[in-house]
DNA sequence: CGCTGTGTTGAATGCCGTCAACGTCGGTGG
DNA sequence: CCACCGACGTTGACGGCATTCAACACAGCG
């Protein structure tokens, strides 16, 4: 984990944060998005780019609005909510600490396809869009692993059609829980727990049900013993048990 | 449309097809990922590919099989399919002439992460992967046009995923359907008719649901005037009440 | 100490998947 | 050319899963 030591603090900043003198390349050297990258590179890359600081369900970017910036979240979880024209929103994924977003720069686009909300206060890079070309072909590692990133989320979206075309509700909840485990879990004692508070009706927005049946599900499998739940909260303490559910392998 | 006139026949090409020699920069002069190219440039970049047929309903490449080519379609339609573990199958999205497909290269995978099977008799161009990089980094335009591309299609998969999350069936048939006009339609008297044989079941595996009720919808439209059937063929005749009905607008 | 957001649980409705049977078209081979 | 056969399509009946409606419990916060 990143931490956001050192990090001076920039509460209220506007959507795009304050400039923060003096980044530290130590903040991202090692990272995945950055390897391979000489030390006088990354500070060319952080020249850029200045760091924010986002509260606890607070937007970063809305949905619609211009692209103006692309980010790097160095520390927290970021919700990522898509709006349907009826007021309905589906949450598109959930974004944790080393990963690019906001990236509609990447793909040509000039809007935000989708809004961003920190779901924990978060710290993240921003840079202005306009750099996007020159950074992606200047460091051509840097743009591959953009998109790859774009690859891979593309393919977990198609997974998430395939699963909600061909399986029942409760095998997609247990999917979901299980990606959520893997990609955003902190291990405790007796199980995994996810890393940020997530209701019943988060649950519900990731799978396309209603907190009702998230909320039914959840107290079933914590009877059975699969899951302990929580305010905002869920643990998964028996996660192969969950998987017999996911792949709709149980028993009854 | 482009047609395959002059174009050597290469019956039972093996996936990748085979080499026809003296490929016309005339095929691809215009369109847009090949836009603003001089015409030498256009002769380098054909100079790395070759044409071939595939005949319809055959694979022109396998889900998990290793991504030795990427393709641009210059005529035909074709089914990206993905299957489930259980078999079952989902079709991803129909690949237009005009569009880049099978870029896995694009995202640093090295396995196709879908099928892509010829709805009709298609023909393609092919290039090995190891080309990609080659060709997105000395032709900028073309390696934007193809992250462009990936962008979108992440942005429509995850429409789906809205639609499937907020939508009634009903709603999703008719959504998929005015989609499948406006990216593949045919004018013709009375309506317009999607250009590819298209069955009951295939728009089922598109909207997840069954044929059943795909056939239901459909008679219940014709009966209503909006739409036409016919085996392995549909036509919309009134766009504007399916739109209706897309948006749960309807009146009854 | 009340208020608001969150979570739980019961009961009833209904959408749509499943099962079943039949009809129809088109290609193929004799 | 015609008969056959398999793929595709239609329609009815039934039932189950999950949403919807409703009521209540509980926690955190001002």
């Amino acid at each position: 984990m990143i931490g956001p030591e050192g990090m001076p603090a920039a509460d209220a900043a506007p959507a795009g944060g304050e400039t923060v003198p003096g980044l530290d390349r130590s903040l991202i050297e090692g990272l995945p998005a950055f390897a391979g990258m000489r030390p006088q590179e990354l500070d060319r890359i952080l020249a850029g780019a200045h760091a924010a600081r986002f509260a606890k369900e607070t937007a970063i970017f809305e949905q619609g609005a211009e692209a103006t910036s692309f980010f790097f979240l160095l520390d927290g979880h970021i919700r990522v909510v898509r709006n349907t024209a009826e007021g309905q929103q589906v949450i598109a994924r959930y974004i944790n600490a080393g990963e690019l977003f906001g990236i509609a720069a990447a793909i040509g686009r000039d809007t935000y396809p989708a809004s961003a909300i920190a779901a924990v206060d978060c710290v993240a890079l921003v840079w202005p869009t306009g750099l996007w070309a020159d950074l992606a072909s200047r460091y051509p590692g840097f743009g591959a692993h953009a998109y790859r990133t774009l690859g891979q989320r593309l393919q977990e979206t198609q997974n998430r059609v395939m699963e909600m075309s061909t399986e029942q509700v409760e095998q997609r909840v247990a999917h979901a829980l299980l990606r959520l485990v893997r990609q955003s879990g902190r291990k405790v004692e007796g199980g995994i727990e996810i890393d940020f508070p997530i209701s019943r009706q988060d649950i519900a927005e990731m799978t396309g049900t209603t907190l009702h049946t998230v909320s039914r599900l959840l107290s079933g499998w914590e009877n059975a013993g699969l899951v302990r739940g929580g305010r905002q909260k869920v643990t998964v303490t028996d996660a192969h048990g969950l998987l017999l559910i996911a792949e709709g392998r149980r028993k009854k």
